[in-house]
RNA sequence: GCGGUGGUAGUUAAGUUGGUUAUAACGCCGGCCUGUCACGCCGGAGGCCGCGGGUUCGAGUCCCGUCCGCCGCGCCA
């Protein structure tokens, strides 16, 4: 028997004909004399009828037999569903094949099955604990075969650009030297060095610079990553990047490709043309300083308003306008502790328009939310009258007129809104705010609880500051190689965090689905970024002496970037959780709930690679 | 590391102030049924209430510990 069908692939065009599918027993419907039954296999289902006055006995009797999930060849003729007696058609608009049925002629079982812990159907609610031990079962679902080819098109289509702009494909190592700072490492220990341990590559970062230095000048790899990080529903510690390096190039150029990338894939993969939104071919830029500003983050969803405003200068100018909490921080500003350009502390407001309609007991439930992302509280404040009175707020008796109405006019807030505020730690106000625009976004329904709704928001933003405070001192915010903008180079020594630099992230609805930079290849310029951030020439060389020697010997101007491809497909999938586009994801706690890695190993086996362990105990 | 939430039949869930034999739906098994397509009807089997301790005459329910799933914070250059 051969195969000459998929379970998708019959029409009407194929009626009378005969056809021989292959597949898996989705659903069996025993009438008494009729029996149906539905094969699946991943291009589809198709129904196959054993009709006692059309099917052979023998045939018939495998129906009988046959339970779900069984694996079956069936031979059989296909038909026309035809009419009820009443007229009424018997096709089935809900499916492809819904048009045609098989009669059966002849019936081989490949397998039996045992009863499935859950039901290979989509709309069957089944814990995701259980799908993963069974994830051959999850995977047979017709939801996740459809993730999965998706995928692979965003794989197919990825590459077929890349070779089309004379990029090439190169393999970078897993197994690689451990680099400290940014993200923990998994170690490997090495068996033919004692004590000696390899890491597992976070990424080609260094590998695909030195690819620069080597004169592949077009670079591409879609390649496994690994972080030992704790995990969330969109990070697992294995995930897949797009990534990418070019050589001669400026921002533009490489943001050129990438746009175009972006493009191929959602017309390729899931016929959307961005053009709709983008006619241009180019996305929007914004200014991290402005992202901040307006959103508290980086990866701005700019499918909706709700923008914050910040009052810090206002908060200083009225000397916490009456309000005792905000006195000690504009006192600062004032005698000169904190710098207004790069402030400490700060105080941001959201108006949510109409939000009068929230009850106590709603915004008791955003401070509470607030609360578990590190807030002390959630100072509010409704607004109410032709003068802007503020009511049930607890600032209300304390505010002074002036700052009141000042407040109004900065946030536009009027009669019926609800102004919002977060005050104190800089990066702990935006990520508080942040967080608290997009739940608030989707308590509204102003953007879905998950998915697209159909609209695809990217954006680029850039030009963010080469380093983060960290400690008293700064930090690199990226990695070391990144080139500051030429104007800020003198800063370096001076005011290092007023530096910018040549990094970007592209965003789409509110995920950072890609990041990079234009590298620095200035030695020069290199040694003064090691300094502001405390490297001295020798940790430098301990940590990145083999790039450091590489960019010695003649680097060209380069950059590049690596795009998260779980995410996109993730979202081009419309699904909530980056598990839902991995054939065989790890828990939160990265478990593999399928094969139980990690597991002990045996005394032998620790010895093989010179370790001992120590009980955590 | 921290916070939240959950773990009861194969699966998904309900289970009241602690109180008789722990419910339901789907699935499974058997019977009936010739047009269903998440078929329908009748019947049946199926339980370490995550695990370990404690309180109590009595614990799915209360307390302590622990393991695991999920969500978030920290972390993720």
């Amino acid at each position: 028997m051969k195969r000459t069908h998929s379970c998708g692939a019959l029409r009407d065009t194929d009626i009378n004909g005969e056809a021989i599918l292959f597949g898996w027993v989705q659903n069996r419907r025993d009438h008494g004399g009729c029996i149906f039954i539905d094969l699946r296999d991943r291009d589809g289902v198709t129904q196959v009828v054993f009709d006692p006055e059309r099917t052979p006995a023998e045939a018939f009797k495998q129906a009988e037999r046959a339970r779900s999930e069984w694996v079956l060849g069936i031979r059989g003729n296909v038909k026309d569903r035809g009419t009820k007696d009443d007229g009424t058609s018997l096709r089935n608009p809900r499916l492809a094949t819904g048009d045609v049925e098989l009669i059966a002629q002849e019936v081989t079982v490949f397998n039996k099955a045992e009863t499935p812990p859950f039901e290979i159907e989509d709309h069957i609610k089944t814990n995701e604990d259980k799908r993963l031990e069974y994830r051959y079962l999850d995977l047979r679902r017709p939801k996740l075969q459809r993730n999965l080819i998706m995928r692979s098109k965003l794989n197919h289509e990825t590459r077929s650009y890349f070779h089309d702009n004379a990029f090439l494909e190169v393999e970078t190592p897993f197994l690689v030297k451990y680099t400290p700072g940014g993200a923990r490492n998994f170690l490997v220990p090495s068996r033919l060095y004692p004590s000696h341990f390899y890491a597992l590559a976070e990424s080609p970062q260094l590998y695909k610079q030195m690819l620069m230095v080597a004169g592949y000048e077009r670079y591409f790899q879609i390649v496994r990553c690994f972080r030992d990080e704790d995990l969330r529903i969109d990070r697992q510690p294995e995930f897949t990047q797009i990534d990418v390096e070019m050589s001669f190039i400026n921002q533009d150029d490489l943001f050129k490709m990438i746009e175009g990338l972006v493009f191929r894939l959602w017309k390729e993969v899931l016929g959307i043309d961005l053009k709709q939104w983008y006619p241009d071919g180019t996305f929007p830029r914004l200014k991290f300083e402005d992202s901040m500003r307006r959103f508290g983050n980086d990866k701005p969803d700019m499918r909706f308003g709700l923008e914050h405003v910040d009052l810090t200068e206002l908060v200083v100018a009225h000397k916490g306008g009456g309000i005792g909490m905000l006195e000690p921080m504009a006192q600062k500003f004032a005698d000169g502790t904190y710098r207004k350009d790069l402030p400490e502390e700060i105080c941001k407001a959201m108006v949510v328009p109409n939000g009068h309609g929230f009850s106590r007991k709603d915004i008791d439930g955003l401070e509470k939310y607030v609360n578990g992302m590190g807030a002390k509280g959630l100072a509010r404040a409704k607004v109410e009258g032709d003068d802007g009175a503020w009511v049930q707020s607890p600032l209300a008796k304390m505010v002074t007129d002036e700052f009141r109405l000042a407040v109004n006019e900065a946030t536009g807030a009027k009669d019926g809104d609800l102004i919002l505020f977060q005050f104190g730690n800089e990066a702990r106000v935006h990520a508080v705010m942040a967080n608290l625009r997009i739940h608030l976004g989707k308590l509204l329904k102003l953007i879905p609880e998950s998915g697209s709704a159909g609209h695809w928001n990217l954006l680029w933003v850039v030009d963010p500051p080469l380093f983060e405070r960290e400690d008293g001192g700064w930090a690199a915010a990226h990695h070391v190689f990144t080139r500051p903008h030429d104007e800020c180079v003198e800063l370096l020594e001076t005011d290092p965090g007023k530096v910018l630099c040549h990094r970007y992230d592209l965003v789409l609805n509110g995920f950072e689905i890609g990041g990079g930079s234009i590298r620095l290849h200035d030695p020069e310029v290199q040694k003064k970024v090691f300094s502001a951030i405390g490297l001295s020439d020798e940790e430098a060389q301990e940590k990145f002496g083999f790039l450091l020697d590489a960019l010695t010997y003649g680097a060209p101007p380069h950059g590049g970037i690596a795009i998260g491809m779980d995410r996109i497909a993730m979202l081009a999938a419309e699904t909530e959780s980056i598990r839902d586009v991995i054939a065989f994801p790890k828990t939160q706690r990265a478990n593999c709930l399928l094969t139980q890695a990690p597991t002990l190993v045996t005394p032998e086996q620790l010895l093989e690679v010179h370790l001992k362990t120590i009980d955590p105990s």
